[in-house]
DNA sequence: CCTCTTGTACGATTTATATCGTATATCTGT
DNA sequence: ACAGATATACGATATAAATCGTACAAGAGG
């Protein structure tokens, strides 16, 4: 099973941001949203490298080659979440949750959204 | 300012979950809780690389060194989820705690102490 | 058709992390 | 005081990520 994507670094995940915001891009509309303080090449090249690792996928049938995120922003802020619960929260959910919420003001409806989750939640576990 | 505390790595996480749980300890205990799958020395060189960099502080006093962390737990999981805000959540905490929330299932006991930090934001903020 | 522009391909370099081997110092027991 | 055990110090190596330079390919305009 799990053909496992691998964890995208911090770059790949900037270039993930792009993509997930705009839908498809080509490297040179990805350089202009994230790439400006470095080369075009490197964007280039991390975006080839993603393809390699299938973080994204590639249509090459026009020239400038369009680059697409394979998976949803949701699925990959899980994983990441995931991975961030066993090495720097002892696995507890409910501490992640509460550091997350101490470090830094949510609005008010952010506060009332967060809370009809938990009630849903609650309701489901009962 | 900000003499800025470096994000630690994930090897470097692991070590301080040891110290967090167990307060001070020297190389050998912290190899045993922590690094049982790779040499001593390597424990001994990522200890002395975290004090280079002050994520431990180190006694010399005894023979076998005694390292410390340097952080609190809270403040590094605070720290880390502050990075991963902007990385990979747009900075929308709501965001973040929703997709935790989602990606694990919580305890019931868990989910009643999220709410209660929930309504007690909710309450300071109005 | 030649040249300018706009692409991709790919190797080289730099930096950071992780791991280990080996040298050396310091205690401990006899 | 010497041998063995237990430490630290530190250089070497391996791997991965990020960046860039340069070469090469494919269209576009004169």
């Amino acid at each position: 099973m799990a053909p496992e994507t691998p964890k995208p670094t911090d770059a790949e995940l900037g270039i993930l941001n792009a993509l997930w915001m705009q839908g498809p891009l080509t490297v040179k509309e990805v350089h202009e949203i994230v790439g400006e303080e470095t080369g075009y090449t490197t964007t280039l090249k991390l975006l080839q490298n993603m393809t390699e690792k299938g973080l994204v996928s590639r249509n090459e049938s026009q020239r400038a080659h369009v680059y697409e995120a394979k998976s949803s922003e949701a699925d990959t802020q899980q994983q990441i979440l995931t991975g961030l619960l066993k090495k720097a929260f002892r696995g507890s959910m409910a501490q992640l949750v509460i550091q997350a919420l101490a470090s830094e003001r949510a609005s008010k409806e952010e506060l009332t959204e967060i809370k009809k989750v938990v009630e849903r939640l609650t309701k489901a576990s009962k």
